[in-house]
Order: structure tokens, then C-alpha cells, then sequence
RNA sequence: GCCGACGUAGCUCAGCCGGCAGAGCAAUCGCCUUGUAAGCGAUAGGUCAUGGGUUCGAAUCCCAUCGUCGGCUCCA
């Protein structure tokens, strides 16, 4: 009989019968976790743990609590789903069906489109295949012989895939008379799906793509144990919590208006008061790092609009007007006015780079399914800049802007992702700008050694870019920070600097934002800290409470006091119990509540409780105001950063 | 834009197998003068998203439009 050497990780190696599965492997080399194994990987390649190995090779546990292991375990969970569909539904067509971050999906073609409320009943016929535990078989043939079953089956989705792929033999995956075209790997039982819940339905396109199909989704999530499964759904649930729409209204930042407009954002006082603060630190912000303040026109003649090429390539998602037979185009970026700036006069190589700063509107035309809550809107002002420099300094300007966008997200205490986007097909330019473009920001992430993903397709139509992504409270994630690349629109506005030789050259121009936008960062920002800002943003630092009326006149004292030294207060003198006063200003999450009553009016002094409980006892007003200025001061390491 | 769900007072929601539009909180007014997360009482507040239809009668059934939500596509 042939004999086959099979290795651990550990270096542990032994020679078994060929065909023994990856599973016995595993156990009979001594590894030590066996029945915390889901799945194996032989020779790299991810397989069942009833796989029989048929050559020498280095095998490796899937564990349960690792990515790829829960990762099994979902993609088992969607084939269940599908076949619980398939039984419900016999009409429906399967489609695909992956694990996904959070849980899984299964796109099925359905002629009646499934709603929340089918649901429980899909559970519930899963529940039942869990419960007759199922084998999970594997199976191997002919990609034309898969072709003739799957049409057989009348999956012509299957089918259709079937025909893209190149292998020779494909691997199918079934329980019971339940039958997917699958790569696997998959749990050995229907029984090992224990914890699942399913989450919601939607409609997919069939391969993403808006001219095919609509499709039917359904989303899920599963877990190993019934524990995991209910700590995520009370996360799910603390998340929607965070929501911004929600605090937005609750903290009375915000709203939106179905008189005003769909995605155009009203600022109420504290909403306004936030964005200032923020704003008016990051002019300052800039201004030390060198940018210069500049502001441009809301619209700009259509004529500009084509010279830029934004009328070919981004026409749809403008807004237009006429006036006296002129077109105009309501901006939906800043670059243009910035462009004209910088040629207002000849340029000389020493004047370079030059950043223009603008805090500036723009309006985008977005599709009405699109717009949520702060974080996508039709009207939305950018932390914008553009530099202009010469391509010896390009790498050095990438450089600091990534410096600048990294220190300012770290002020906020916020996690992010990197992505590099590269040319999409829509786009203009020649193709050796892009190519020197794209190395351009591969150079600043490498040397700056800032790991990130490869969006290839994904720029904008005038150059490749890197994006920062954050987070929101449910996982999804906001492009804020953007550093583009433009070789483009230099040479479209014929842009130029004279350069030591007294000869015109072609300078380099980037796009930049920090926070993106104003509005989406503001989203993303309420729930990264769940409306309870930290002193320096608080709309309102200080809540003054009044005992009894009595103490109504030194208290208006005090508000005076620290409205004078610059702390955002104000004052609740209503004729309540002070228990209720304290109660409102914490739901307001109000970061000092300050207690006026004999002891204070006594005292001369201020008794601040802090927004998590904390009596901080008795103080003198200067005190107080020293606290909070300190509090103020942690922009202060952004402002000196250069 | 596409698929699905939803739209009742400022907010959260009940009423919806057709028959007088409701509750709690918030608001206003009064009483109480109050010490660290909700005192008591009264009052006011709605073209039931909008438009059309069915019906003796529509918040309730049907259609359209607008908007919101969950996704898809797109994107700061």
C-alpha cells in the first residue's frame, strides 16, 4: 500500500496509508486541538476535514476560533439557508452565497420576493435540517459534467459560472438531494450549525452589476456557540444605539427636512457650534503647516466645467442653472477656482509648492437610494486642498499630507483603513501620467511603511488616489481623508511655473481632503464617541443648575464668569427638583454639570459633577475654568505637530 | 436609480379583519422651593406623508407620488 509523509506545523511528521483524511491526520499526529478543528489546510490549500490526502504534505488545523474557521462555519450556515429556500421556494434559483464579515448572504432569483416577515419560517425549516444532521458531501467531476447536472437542476446561474471557469474538474457540495457548485471547505454536518439567526433581506444585483438581474438577498450571521451569537446581536443592538441620525435628533444637532430636500443637512445651534469648532481649529491647523486660505465661486460657467473635463466625466452627479443664457455648474469640487488662483500669475519654481486651503461646498447630485443620515448628502463642505509643486517635491508633499490626515485622526482616537485606488476605465489623461501618478503614492505608503488594500479600477477619472476609511458604529466603513494624484488638469488649464533654467515646466497638482467631509466625518464622529464629545468638542461644556430660585442671581454671576473665559455654558434655572436637571443635562451627555445652591452662593465657588458621576467637590471658579481650558488645550500637540 | 419594508402629536409608539384619532415622554400653565438620573395637577397639540380611487362611510382597502429605513450599484 503507498505510504504518504504528512507534517505538522510543529515539525511532528509521520507516514500514513495514502487517502487518510486530513482530520485523522491531524488527531493521530498528536495534534492537540482536534475537536476545536473545523477545517484543515493541506499544502496551503483549504479542504475538508474528511479530504483524503493523496500525496506528501504539510497539514494545518482550521480552528474554530479563527477567521477562516467561522468563516467555514457561515459558509455552511448560507448552503443550509439555500436549501431551506429551495425547499420553501421550489421557483427559487441559487445564485452565490459567501461568508461575509459579520455573518453570510445567499442571492437567490426568486419570482416572489421574500420579506422580513419569511423569515422565522426559513429559520425554522434550517432548524429542522440542523437537526436531522446532515452529512455534508463532497464530490468531484468534470467541469462538463457539472455543466450538464447543474442544468439538469435547472440552476442556470450555476451553469453560467460553471462556463467562466477554467478548471478542468470542480468540486460540488451538497446534503441530502441539495446540490451547490462549491470550493469549499465545509463542516463534515448540518448539526455543527448551531447559533444562526438571519438578519435581513435585500435586493443584489446578480454579480454586482446594475444591469443585470435584481436578485433576492438574505442575510445571516451564525456562531459556534449560542453565547456568541447573543453578545453579537446585543452588539448589533448597543450599535443602533450610537446611531448619529438618532443622537442628531436627541442632542438636537440636526436634521434633515423632506420640505427642505432629501440629503441637504439643517444645522441647529449645536450641530453648527460643532462644525465650528472643529473648523475654526483646522484653518488654524493648516495655516501653521504652511496651506494658505483661499475661497472660491459656488458656480462656475459650464464652459470650465468641459475645459476640466468634469462635464464628460461627472456631468450626472451635477447640479446646472442658467441665468441670462449663460450655464453655470454648481461646484461639485474646489479645484477649478484654485486652478485659476494659482494662474492669476506667472509662477516662479521657489513659489512652489503652494497649498490652497478651502473649507468649501460642494453639491453632488447622488441617487436617492444612496443618501444617509450626515454620512451621504447631496450638499457637503470638504476640508479641501490642493497642492501644487514640482514632481521632485511630489513625494514630499504626499508625505506630509498623509503626516497631517494620520495626526488628525489620532486627535480623534479614530481606527482606519488605507486604500490605494488606481485607474478606472472611465478617465482622462495618458497612461503613462497615471502609471507615474500611481507610483507616486505607492512610494509614500511604502517608505512610510502603511500597510493598505488594492482598489484596482476604483480612482477618480483624473488621477489614482490613497483613502483613509473609518468606521462607523456598525461596521461600515466611510471614506473620509483622500490624497489624489492629478497629472491631468495642469495640462487641461495649461498650468505652468519657470523654473531655474528660465524655461516653462509643468507642475504636479494633488487633491486632498482630511476629514473628508464635514458632514459624514460629524456622523462618523457622533458615534465614534456615541454623542458624548470629550470637553474640547462638547457643544456645550457646562450646564449651570440652580438648587432653588434663590440662587438664581449668583448663578447668572457664574454664567457671566465663564461665558467671559470662553467656556461654551449655559444655564438651566428652571423650577425643578435638581435631580431632574442633572438627569436632563447627562441625557444632553453635557460634560459638567455645575450645582449652584447655598453652599456655592456661600462659597463663591462651583461645584462641577462631571458627566460619568463624578462629584469633583466644591471649587473656585478659576479653578474650574483652568480645568476646562486644560481640557481645550489637546489641539494644541496638532497646531505644533509641523 | 434598483429590490424590499415603512410613513399616525416635537419624540417613541398603539389604533389598521372600514364606523367619533389615543398613550407615555416632551411642551405650556399652576402648586410645591426642591442638593446629584424623572415631584403633583391641569391645558394645549394631529389635513393620520401627499394626491387620486373603492365605499353610505377610509388612519385602516387599492393605485400613484414624495420621503425614510435595510441592502445593491455608485461615492466624500
Amino acid at each position: 500500500m503507498d505510504e504518504i509523509r504528512i507534517s505538522l506545523e510543529n515539525g511532528e511528521s509521520q507516514s500514513f496509508p495514502k487517502g487518510i483524511t486530513a482530520g485523522e491526520a491531524l488527531e493521530r499526529l498528536g495534534f492537540e486541538m482536534v475537536g476545536s478543528a473545523v477545517a484543515a489546510k493541506a499544502n496551503g490549500e483549504m479542504v475538508d476535514l474528511n479530504r483524503p490526502l493523496k500525496e506528501d504534505s504539510s497539514v494545518e488545523a482550521v480552528i474554530r476560533n479563527s477567521k477562516e474557521g467561522i468563516e467555514v462555519l457561515r459558509h455552511t450556515a448560507s448552503h443550509v439557508m439555500a436549501q431551506a429556500v429551495q425547499r420553501l421556494y421550489p421557483a427559487a434559483r441559487i445564485t452565490i452565497g459567501p461568508a461575509i464579515e459579520n455573518g453570510f448572504y445567499y442571492d437567490f432569483d426568486i419570482p416572489d420576493p421574500i420579506s422580513v416577515d419569511d423569515l422565522p419560517q426559513i429559520e425554522a425549516k434550517m432548524q429542522e435540517i440542523i437537526q436531522q444532521a446532515v452529512p455534508v458531501e463532497r464530490q468531484e467531476l468534470d467541469r462538463q459534467d457539472a455543466i450538464r447536472l447543474f442544468s439538469e437542476r435547472n440552476e442556470p446561474y450555476k451553469v453560467e459560472m460553471l462556463e467562466e471557469i477554467d478548471e478542468p474538474r470542480v468540486s460540488v457540495y451538497g446534503q441530502e438531494d441539495w446540490l451547490d457548485l462549491c470550493r469549499g471547505p465545509h463542516l463534515l454536518n448540518t448539526a455543527e450549525v448551531k447559533s444562526f439567526k438571519l438578519t435581513g433581506v435585500a435586493g443584489a444585483y446578480w454579480r454586482g452589476d446594475e444591469r443585470n438581474p435584481m436578485l433576492q438577498r438574505i442575510y445571516g450571521t451564525a456562531f459556534f456557540s449560542k453565547k456568541d451569537l447573543k453578545r453579537y446581536l446585543q452588539l448589533l443592538e448597543e450599535a443602533r444605539k450610537r446611531d448619529h441620525r438618532k443622537l442628531g435628533r436627541e442632542l438636537d444637532l440636526f436634521s434633515v427636512s423632506d420640505e427642505a430636500g432629501p440629503g441637504l443637512v439643517i444645522y441647529h445651534p449645536k450641530g453648527a457650534r460643532l462644525r465650528h469648532i472643529i473648523e475654526t481649529f483646522e484653518k488654524e491647523a493648516h495655516l501653521r503647516r504652511g496651506y494658505q486660505m483661499v475661497m472660491g465661486p459656488q458656480l462656475l460657467k459650464t464652459e470650465m466645467w468641459k475645459k476640466s473635463g468634469h462635464f464628460e466625466n461627472y456631468r450626472e452627479n451635477m447640479y446646472f442653472t442658467e441665468v441670462e443664457d449663460q450655464s453655470y455648474g454648481i461646484k461639485p469640487m474646489n479645484c477649478l477656482a484654485h486652478m485659476l488662483i494659482y494662474k492669476s500669475t506667472i509662477r516662479s519654481y521657489r513659489d512652489l509648492p503652494i497649498r490652497y486651503f478651502e473649507m468649501g461646498m460642494v453639491h453632488r447630485h447622488e441617487k436617492s437610494g444612496v443618501l444617509h443620515g450626515l454620512t451621504r448628502v447631496r450638499q457637503f463642505t470638504q476640508d479641501d486642498a490642493h497642492l501644487i509643486c514640482t514632481p521632485e517635491q511630489l513625494n514630499g508633499e504626499i508625505n506630509g499630507i498623509i503626516d497631517f490626515a494620520l495626526d488628525m485622526l489620532e486627535l480623534f482616537g479614530f481606527e482606519y483603513e488605507i486604500e490605494l485606488s488606481t485607474q478606472p476605465e472611465r478617465r482622462i489623461g495618458t497612461d503613462e501620467d497615471w502609471e507615474r501618478a500611481t507610483n507616486a503614492l505607492v512610494k509614500a505608503l511604502e517608505d512610510k511603511q502603511i500597510s493598505y488594500e488594492l482598489c484596482a479600477g476604483e480612482g477618480a477619472f483624473y488621477g489614482p488616489k490613497i483613502d483613509i476609511l473609518l468606521k462607523d458604529a456598525l461596521s461600515r466603513r466611510w471614506q473620509c481623508s483622500t490624497i489624489q494624484c492629478d497629472f491631468t488638469l495642469p495640462e487641461r488649464f495649461d498650468l505652468t511655473y519657470i523654473g531655474a533654467d528660465g524655461e516653462k515646466h509643468r507642475p504636479v497638482m494633488l487633491h486632498r481632503t482630511l476629514l473628508g467631509s464635514m458632514e459624514r466625518f460629524l456622523g462618523v464622529l457622533i458615534e465614534h464617541y456615541a454623542g458624548a464629545f470629550p470637553t474640547w468638542l462638547a457643544p456645550v461644556q457646562a450646564i449651570i443648575l440652580t438648587v432653588t430660585d434663590r440662587h438664581q442671581q449668583y448663578a447668572e454671576e457664574l454664567y457671566r464668569q465663564l461665558l467671559n473665559a470662553g467656556i461654551r455654558v449655559e444655564k438651566d434655572f428652571k423650577n425643578e427638583k435638581l435631580g431632574y436637571k442633572i438627569r436632563e443635562a447627562q441625557l444632553q451627555k453635557i460634560p459638567y454639570m455645575l450645582v449652584v445652591g447655598d453652599r456655592e452662593v456661600e462659597a463663591g465657588g462651583a461645584s462641577p459633577r462631571r458627566r460619568d458621576g463624578k462629584d469633583l467637590k466644591l471649587m473656585e471658579v478659576q479653578e474650574f475654568i483652568r480645568l476646562v481650558q486644560g481640557e481645550n488645550a489637546v489641539t494644541e500637540s496638532i497646531l505644533k505637530a509641523n
